[in-house]
DNA sequence: CTGCCCTTGATTTTCGAAAATACTAGCTCT
DNA sequence: AGAGCTAGTATTTTCGAAAATCAAGGGCAG
């Protein structure tokens, strides 16, 4: 007889505290769970309706991806945002993804050149079913996501990958504060496709251009409709 | 009346946690626990005198750092080591350390200058106490760690200051292991000396260069003397 | 004899209570 | 009245047992 009639649902990973993790990771990108506000595990655990030692774990991996910040003895709060930090954030961000698109344009094989046109195709497609504000959908964000990853796909450094990774979530939530206060949404249509040009027709120092000017500009953009909104003003 | 009689040792650190994590990670490092050994629960209660969870969280944080691997359900590991990370580790501690020393040369001021000087002179009065082997000295480790942060200490970026942290102390174990097999250590003063006058001199190109070749150049001997350790041989 | 399923044992993961620590407020002494 | 101390409360951290999950060995059908 099956035993599993009443196994707790585990949307994302297998365990409970991956995907504790998971959700809380959504919340905090998306603002749900406030800049700065303390976590307290009482009411963490009302939220989410897993243990002190369960929580514990999820919040320690957060940690590790500067979401949450831990001061021992005195509990986790989510990350403050800041100016100082989003400029941090972005520098780092140039600096490893100029360099791990130039070598995937070196090492990429048809696998990667193919990676990279389905993935745009599926950023078109889903553009192009709501011209207006398809920066708040979901899904594009996740077709977004995708596709600046298949253009590193092919760098070969699994360490600065996962560094990326870390980065991109970070950035994801100052993109999603800027979004609520931008007037329209930049048209990032023509950046991405002159990306993928330039990355197919292997041409580096073009497509490294692009990248770092496309970060950068994401960025100054949250900084001139979100700025108010930060503790350093 | 003073109710810390019975207050358990922490060494590093205010939890026993983080205290547990710091004795793993030098541990690991040292290859006390060797590369890909399981790491079991039972044997680690034993070795470390904390419960479950404890260790939990200990590992969880060591997981992040990239010394203990973790497959879900099926327990943690200390992180293998092979060529292809060692190689990978290599790429990426130089792109983000060539970058860390320019921006301090751009920036650092006295401060910055004065700790340069003062690190790499107390490198230098330990080297100069014991001239045979003055690398496998944990004082000398210690100040050489030292002399590498303060060089990149006015570069004004947390979020690349913490991940250079967490690349040195990965290297450090590719260090140790070759330690043993190389005939005699390498003599590293003379390029530390020209990193620092490159470095005070505000020659940010050669400082680049130096710091590049210098990672380099010790990947390079681990390679050489320790390689039929590797897995991927 | 071979392959599959189920039981059994080992190991990890989760739980909530108990201990340790930090914070708050009220009191005393100067 | 103000500073420093003390007691009480809120919160985090740690513990070991209990539940869930995985891995291996034995029995049964084909």
């Amino acid at each position: 007889m099956n035993v599993t009639a009443f196994k707790r649902r585990k949307e994302f990973g297998k365990t409970l505290a991956s995907d504790i993790a998971h959700r809380m990771r959504s919340e905090i990108v998306s603002c749900g769970l406030k800049p700065g506000e303390v976590l307290k595990f009482d009411a963490l655990r009302l939220s989410y309706g897993a243990s002190f030692t369960t929580l514990r774990e999820a919040l320690t991996n957060l940690v590790a991806e500067g979401l949450v910040v831990a001061e021992e003895q005195r509990g986790f709060k989510v990350a403050p945002v800041s100016i100082a930090d989003l400029i941090d954030l972005t520098r780092a961000r140039i600096l490893i993804d100029v360099d791990l698109i130039r070598r995937s344009i070196e090492n990429g094989g048809d696998d990667w050149e193919i990676a990279v046109i389905s993935s745009i195709h599926r950023l078109g497609i889903i553009e192009g079913r709501a011209v207006e504000d398809y920066a708040d959908n979901p899904e594009w964000k996740v077709a977004h996501r995708e596709f600046h990853e298949s253009l590193v796909g092919a760098c070969g450094s699994p360490t600065l990958l996962g560094i990326r990774q870390s980065l991109f979530e970070r950035a994801e939530r100052y993109r999603n504060i800027s979004a609520r206060l931008r007037p329209r949404p930049r048209d990032k249509v023509g950046e991405h496709r002159a990306l993928m040009k330039a990355a197919i027709g292997r041409d580096a120092d073009r497509a490294c251009e692009l990248i770092a000017r496309h970060i950068q500009t994401t960025t100054d953009n949250v900084v001139k409709y979100a700025s108010e909104l930060f503790s350093d003003s």
